[in-house]
DNA sequence: CTAAAAATAATGTATAGACATAATAAACCT
DNA sequence: AGGTTTATTATGTCTATACATTATTTTTAG
């Protein structure tokens, strides 16, 4: 008796099924932290399925680290010790055009060098190599939106050398031409110095959200950037969904 | 002939390898934004392997969103929008405690009442309900490391009657009591007002980093929090590990 | 009584084949 | 030429089975 087919119109396939169901349970509260998850056998029996199937769900829910599985124990409630959000850094322009406003972009330092010890330690590299300072303004309906200040390690992407930075900028055009591998933000509160508080036309001592991004791609580093954005005026949003609910 | 077994001692697992290979393509920038991945049957061919083993590895890699898969088109190489990354926020005491550093609590507010039309606001729930408003300080080796205000929404979490919030911090209960299947962070950048000040002893419009989160379960909302952190002191890392790397 | 060996229970990976679904391309008929 | 039907291609799900791996228990031998 081979029965193959999945004609169950319009509901969802049965290892969804299967998996958000068991999502249910521990995300109600009803199957607590270290609560003993059903083994595949028996969820094959319950389900009348194969293996296979089950494996599928559960496989699953332990990549969205909701249960840890362990052999011959079994399958658990995963007890989260910390609160992870997805954070999505948008580009600068693409965030600013989605609010409706009109986006606004000026280059104000272009300059290429032999990386100081200064640079060398912000990008974290050791040996010397060739880099690119920028700076450049974003302002969203004319109203300063956010100051940047970066490098650009020329020994990991020469192409820069070539880009045009007056018209798009470098967010833009590193995302779009160079691939990555790796990425660290460090997001602060600081006091707007001289400096930024010219830039973005606020008072000087007023607080500034500041995320310092770091750029690898297999091991080598790509870009350092420094984002300075007036404070209340900007929020960064990280939103947790359900561990990844399809 | 059906000859099962992976007795590849000491390597990886075939579809882990079929993973691996095509994630270095894509990060290295071989196969960049667009390209077309080989079908299921020619990488069948190539690792000369099922298909189920292919596509497992295809699946994972369209999961962690390094690859679009379309019927009938194929499998192509994503292009990024925008640069997301994995915020980690730690329980306080945990953060702390990780640093070496004596963690201080202490809880300056308790008080039960039914919402105002501000707590119904931020908590963002419209019919009346009752909740605990809680004001609490965290501190290591004695220094201010933030100061919490927080909304517990009685109607939701009704134990959090009984808990005893004046040893453990109620972050810290709510997460080892209460499960949760959405959270959203708001994080900016203010000047400290006066009441901050005290508590965090700094002066009066320094700048400080405020991360809101609001938490729900099933729709409704569990809690909202406020944490402030002077300025300078603290970062929040998020990184983003080559898109889940084994 | 205890250390070594064997059975056992769970998950992990893999196969070969089947049917389902979606999107596109080709053939066909006005 | 343009619209309709049919074939094709690639992905998506599922089955039934096999062997692998890991961590215990249970049994057995000294």
């Amino acid at each position: 008796m081979t029965l193959v087919s999945t004609p169950r119109s319009g509901a969802p396939t049965l290892y969804k099924r299967i998996r958000t169901d068991i999502e249910k349970r521990i995300l109600s509260g009803k199957w607590p932290p270290g609560h003993r998850i059903p083994s595949e056998h028996e969820l094959m029996k319950r389900y009348d399925c194969s293996r296979m199937t089950v494996n599928k769900a559960l496989t699953e829910l332990a990549q969205a680290d909701l249960i840890q599985r362990r052999k011959r124990a079994g399958s658990f409630v995963h007890r989260p010790q910390v609160l992870s959000a997805v954070l999505e850094i948008a580009d600068i322009r693409a965030e600013i055009t989605a609010l409706g406003r009109r986006y606004d972009y000026r280059l104000l330092v272009r300059r290429r060098r032999a990386a100081s010890r200064a640079d060398r330690s912000w990008l974290g590299v050791e040996q010397p190599c060739d880099v690119l300072a920028l700076e450049a303004y974003h302002s969203a309906d004319g109203i300063p939106f956010a100051m940047e200040t970066r490098l650009i390690n020329l020994d990991a992407v020469p192409e820069a050398r070539q880009a045009d930075f007056t018209r798009e900028s470098p967010g833009t055009w590193l995302l779009t031409h160079v691939p990555w591998s790796e990425a660290e933000h460090r997001i602060a509160a600081i006091g707007a110095d001289d400096k930024i508080a010219k830039t973005l036309h606020t008072a000087e001592g007023s607080p500034c959200l500041v995320i310092n991004r770091r750029t690898w791609r297999n091991g080598q580093t790509l870009t350092a950037v420094r984002l300075v954005y007036p404070g209340q005026e900007h929020q960064l949003v990280a939103r947790f969904k359900g561990r990844q609910a399809a």
